[in-house]
DNA sequence: GCAAAAGTGTTGTAGCTACACCCATGG
DNA sequence: CCATGGGTGTAGCTACAACACTTTTGC
């Protein structure tokens, strides 16, 4: 354990209490403009874009740890939050460049060694309404934003490879877990779940079939209102039927998409 | 990093070079008899049983050490091994009486101290042919066997949770993965295949409708032996057709089984 | 020869794909 | 009034469950 302390313009961190060797990573997914994104921060000294992640105290457990973090980036409590792998090649963090100079060029932080060691990172995605989110920077990042699925480019460390399990995972599991629910505002369209569907899958899918299906669930409510504002035909909103939606998610939504 | 050295009867076992605060627990999957069984060590001095574990080597990564691990409790090498969960409840193992009492009343290993640490836990799962293995006990277990899964009682610390959750996963993934060949004998008949999906599942199937799903998928080789010295008449022996199994599992044994 | 398991066939149904059609709205 | 997206319907096909029936073996 570690009890050393980060000087830094806006907030003074603590290295106590940590325990050494293990970090988590967040994946944190949200759904605006039909478009897939996924918050990310921007490294203050190399400019690297890296995933939200932090430690965990001595008397948390990793699911707590994640949990704290992504308040701390979102500040949302109780969000959808699933591990979904380790990574713990021993080169991904070691006296990986990137992070030494990361810290060092930082002035702040005086023990380079706590950072220096090698990580076993555990992958968490979470999937979050975007309008709810107000993205905070941590200590090293000067940015906190979402960036666009197809926009993300080299991010730091092996944070490509974490992201890319992550939306393997959420592929995998779109049939099991409650995937709208989480990432869709309260009220939406068939139309807006549907690309929602259409951007994780990566491929499109036929509008009425997919209305149907989903609707033959049972899992939404339709409501007495429809979008205004929309070019075209107003559509009908929908929200989710939460009793339903649960009972029909122990099932599996056992579809093919 | 520890440097000490535990003296045991057969084994010399060096602490050094381990990740502390980091451990792997593992859920040996193997099919004999129409039974699922899951490989077992009895802990010497209290007599608990546990699952087979181990630490990480500094320049290990964790599917390495797991590797390493079931590679002296099985003989077994390139096992199909999956990391399914991270346990990291605060109290999962810190200051737990029974690791205290086993390592402690061992009187082999002088340094309390390491064990009685908190450790996060990664959960692999394992599937192997019953058949190839060759059980061997660790420093710390006097047997190391096969137990039917409903026959297992009460497990050393949280390792009934390890393996509830490895159970679960395992059923996930069972159109997915390629379980049956890797816990089947090379040659094997219809129904074999179809008790092991039933003691997966829980639950039976149609002996017929089973029979003609999993030849449809066309990945199986019907071969020219029956299985002799069985009552009744001689089933035909399959073997998995390897390559039409790998491109089958890639779009997902689609089934509901 | 009889019980029990293996192998094959049939039939009705549910759910899916691939469409056609009409409706409502903004420009 | 027309282009565009929303809403509903339908025909054909496939996959599946739930069966019946025959075959082959050990005892």
């Amino acid at each position: 354990m570690k009890t050393e302390t980060v000087n830094d313009e806006k907030k003074t961190i603590k290295m106590k209490n940590y325990l050494q060797h293990i970090s988590l990573d967040c994946v944190v997914f949200g759904f605006h403009s039909n478009q897939l994104k996924v918050l990310l921060l921007r490294m203050k000294n190399t400019g690297t874009w890296a995933l939200p992640g932090g430690f965990v105290c001595e008397d948390e457990s990793i699911e707590v740890a994640a949990n704290r973090v992504l308040k701390e980036r979102t500040g949302l409590d109780e969000i959808f939050l699933h591990q979904f792998n380790v990574f713990s090649d021993p080169q991904r963090s070691k006296h990986n460049p990137a992070v030494s100079d990361l810290i060092l060029s930082g002035q702040t932080y005086p023990e380079k060694s706590w950072f220096d060691k090698r990580f076993i990172s555990v992958g968490f995605y979470a999937l979050v309404e975007f309008s709810q989110v107000e993205p905070q920077p941590d200590a090293f990042s000067d940015i906190c934003e979402w960036i666009n699925l197809e926009n993300i480019g080299n991010l730091m460390l092996d944070h490509n490879h974490i992201l890319q399990k992550a939306l393997e995972t959420l592929r995998m599991q779109l049939t099991f877990q409650p995937i709208g629910y989480n990432l869709l505002p309260e009220k939406f369209t068939l139309s807006e779940l549907r690309k929602l569907y259409e951007t994780i899958l990566g491929k499109e899918l036929d509008r009425r079939n997919f209305q149907r299906k989903i609707l033959a669930y049972d899992i939404l409510t339709r409501l007495e209102e429809v979008r205004l504002g929309v070019a075209h035909k107003a559509p009908v909103l929908y929200k989710f039927n939460l009793e339903n939606y649960k009972r029909a998610l122990d099932e599996g939504l056992q579809g093919r998409w």
